[in-house]
RNA sequence: GGGGAGAUGCCCGAGUGGUUAAAGGGGACGGACUGUAAAUCCGUUGACUAUGUCUACAGUGGUUCGAAUCCACUUCUCCCCA
């Protein structure tokens, strides 16, 4: 309290926007107000793109950021090698060293875009934990940090008794992994002063292994702060659409495909996830809410949602894409559209190729659709059209009779073939 | 080893000699409605050279003008008694 005004420290905003599950410690929100407190949270490199699930994590690594505070970005290229056994039902395979580095220098890449990678003093730095874990030996590591851990508090986690009483068990290997988290906890601590480590609530048992750590080599009192997880209206865990999971690499999903999986969400999710990955402030994230009781038929709040992450994610040329992608597979026609447009439109559509002299000729409607994988037969063919279920173009086709010719063409060399509401295939003439 | 029941379209399930490409339900697909939701409603759901033709009711053979329906054998499934 300063003149009688209670000050709002960093953390009772975080609050406010409901991004803290858990912290260590109160003492916490006056720490990040006096000064920067470096701070850290860890990736496993077990896929070269990070997913939408870990956005939220580097969102909030980025509000810290802002405020002044600065990221040490882990990836856990040898605690990768491991496997960290929380939340997790069955030892995993172990990745090649290879795999692990082609990883690291993707999520590198990725992080890149939504940090300041600067080398301003909150600019955030990527450490990868096989620079000082691969260089220890057994009997070292043991006596320097096997010497600090008691067997109690380490078999007392959720997540160790978890898996020794199932029926999967627990290797010896995966039993050490809180060990070599707490360990980067403590090296970090020393090498680059980080006091504060977040990560999701499964963390939660590393977290406190490496606060421990600290505070007994170096008698340092260091935080840990637990975001809470995502989940949407049916309890499922943001970012697992049906066509899988949803990734922050345009190359593996398309903006186009981030977009709709935003868009989709629920009413009674997507203010939470306003709060979580949008920068938007709280009056206007309150706005957005009162739109949801006034018309949620608009789904402004969705828009504004998958507009924001589409952004900070893909860039401005991203989030029109996948507009523009939107709006084609919702219908629009399509004209004056070129061969690279309709690629990046229909990146993930099946797709034939015909012959440039067969297309001349014309073939018949319906023999072209029983070519697609949108049919299974001419009769099915057929019958769509007769039902107004088949579009070229997106324009409805209505004579069973209709030949196809080059005229057809909405691009250079591609015909956009639709059945239904939303399934498109294409045909590509070569030659 | 003895006795009994059964095998039908994507699935379940009617049908026991003649408009049966096969009732009904589910699913799926199209359409309408809608918020790219849910529900609801309508239509479709073997193939093809398409108002017709061909292929289909476990398999093979037979009876018959005509069979998913009757007979024989084969294969498989289930149940009961030893």
């Amino acid at each position: 309290m300063i003149n009688g005004v209670v000050m709002q420290t960093l953390l009772d905003i975080f609050r406010d926007r409901g991004l803290v599950e858990m912290v260590s410690d109160e003492v916490l929100g006056a720490e990040l107000s006096k000064g920067c407190v470096p701070f850290y949270t860890g990736y496993d490199p077990t896929a070269s793109s990070l997913q939408i699930g870990n956005l939220f994590a580097i969102v909030t690594m980025r509000r810290l950021q802002e405020a002044g505070h600065k990221p040490v970005v882990i990836v856990g290229g040898a605690t990768g090698m491991i496997g960290d056994p929380s939340g997790k039902n069955a030892e995993r395979n172990f990745l090649t060293q290879e795999t692990i580095e082609q990883n690291v220098a993707g999520i590198r890449a990725q992080l890149e875009t939504y940090l300041d990678f600067s080398s301003s003093s909150s600019g955030a730095v990527l450490l990868n934990n096989y620079d000082w874990l691969g260089a220890f030996n057994f009997i070292e590591f043991l006596r320097d940090v096997g010497k600090r851990f008691r067997m109690g508090e380490m078999l007392a986690k959720e997540s160790v008794k978890r898996r020794i009483s199932s029926e999967a068990g627990l290797s010896f290997t995966e039993f050490t992994y809180q060990m070599l988290q707490a360990y980067d906890f403590l090296h970090l601590y020393k090498t680059h002063g980080v006091r504060l480590q977040i990560g999701g609530g499964d963390q939660w048992g590393n977290i406190t292994a490496g606060i421990d750590l600290v505070r007994k080599v170096e008698g340092a009192q260091v935080f840990g702060l637990v975001i809470p997880l995502v989940v949407d209206g049916q309890g499922k865990k943001f970012g697992k659409s049906e066509g899988g999971t949803i990734y922050l690499d345009p190359n593996v999903t398309s903006p186009y495909q981030m977009y709709q999986y935003l868009l989709n969400s629920d009413d009674a999710s997507v203010i939470t996830y306003l709060k979580y990955y949008t920068f938007l402030s709280m009056d206007d994230i309150r706005q957005l809410e009162e739109t949801i009781s006034e018309n949620a038929g608009a789904r402004q709040a969705q828009k504004t949602l998958a507009e924001e992450v589409v952004r900070f994610t893909h860039g401005e040329d991203g989030l029109q894409a996948a507009l523009r992608a939107t709006r084609v597979f919702f219908g629009e026609a399509i004209e004056n559209l070129n061969d690279a447009d309709l690629r990046g439109i229909f990146a993930d559509v099946p797709s034939v190729e015909v012959s440039r002299e067969q297309l001349a000729a014309g073939i018949g409607a319906i023999d072209l659709l029983a070519m697609t994988t949108l049919f299974s037969s001419k009769s099915e063919a057929r019958r769509s059209i007769q039902q107004n279920g088949a579009y070229l173009n997106n324009l409805p086709l209505k004579e069973i009779d209709r030949v196809i010719t080059i005229a057809d063409l909405a691009s250079e060399t591609t015909l956009v073939l639709r059945k239904g509401k939303k399934n498109y295939s294409l045909v590509r003439i070569t030659g």
